[in-house]
DNA sequence: ACTTGCCTACGATAAAAATCGTACTACTTT
DNA sequence: AAAGTAGTACGATTTTTATCGTAGGCAAGT
């Protein structure tokens, strides 16, 4: 009986699971598993059915698919690495940010996160929404 | 024994009290659970004492800061929105756009959320940035 | 002095998220 | 066919976050 109700926005750790995918799908439960362990401290490994019953749970949200090939279970991301950063980031906003996109933006430009080339970058793409605009 | 432990990235409920107390600040619980309610549909008011216990949790965090006046509590927040904020995108950025700030911003840039005067903005900061380091 | 109103403290509970152990299934190896 | 290997299912537990109810203190009003 699976409903078509609203797909949540990710848990953390459902983003570290999906950050994995977004690389590279659709893959398996073993592989996402031991990706995440080798990002992480030894002393903070998880069991791989942790991460298999965390996979599970998602794919019932509607946060991943899954397909069968010989007797193996392959997942990948139900909703584009785009949508999802577009998604959080809105979030975010909201919480912290009084709901203001570009005052988030304004406070990491501010905070000197970037380097010199993707400051430029950054410049490049606001030439091109300008351009496409000013039509 | 208030032990000096790290303090910890905001819950999305901490965040909201917060966003009030930066508002704002020192002010009672009662305000802030009144400014919250007053941004919630009816059907999701928290009670006063929600609001209370939260701020006692934060207090221990070492969240915020209170203050006794005629025996009343008064809250602060115990670090400026600048650094939380700077705080919660870095954690954002690593969780969902593989560590990187400026991907964040370019996600955000590209998905039509600011106006053509947060652009502005947005090119006014970089500019000033560029100078500096032009020095 | 008693009631009422407003406050804080704090334990309890509920709800959500994360972790794990055990059981089952199927294919492989011997 | 028995034992080993590798996968999934799923209940149970733990941990964290969020919410609330009840009790107690103190001042003001009557």
């Amino acid at each position: 009986m699976s409903e078509e109700r609203q797909i949540p926005v990710p848990t953390d750790a459902e983003l570290e699971i999906l950050q994995v995918l977004w690389h590279k799908h659709p893959e398996s439960v073993r592989y996402i598993n031991e990706s995440i362990n080798q990002r992480r401290p030894p002393e903070q490994q998880v069991g791989y059915t942790t991460t298999l019953k965390q996979m599970q749970v998602m794919l019932d949200k509607g946060l991943l698919l899954r397909e069968v090939v010989e007797r193996n279970h392959l997942y990948s991301p139900a909703l584009s690495r785009e949508i999802t950063q577009v998604q959080v980031v809105r979030d975010l906003a909201d919480l912290a940010f009084d709901g203001s996109a570009s005052s988030l933006v304004l406070r990491v430009l501010g905070s000197g996160q970037t380097t010199p080339e993707e400051l430029e970058e950054i410049k490049a793409l606001i030439r091109q929404i300008e351009a496409q605009q000013h039509d």
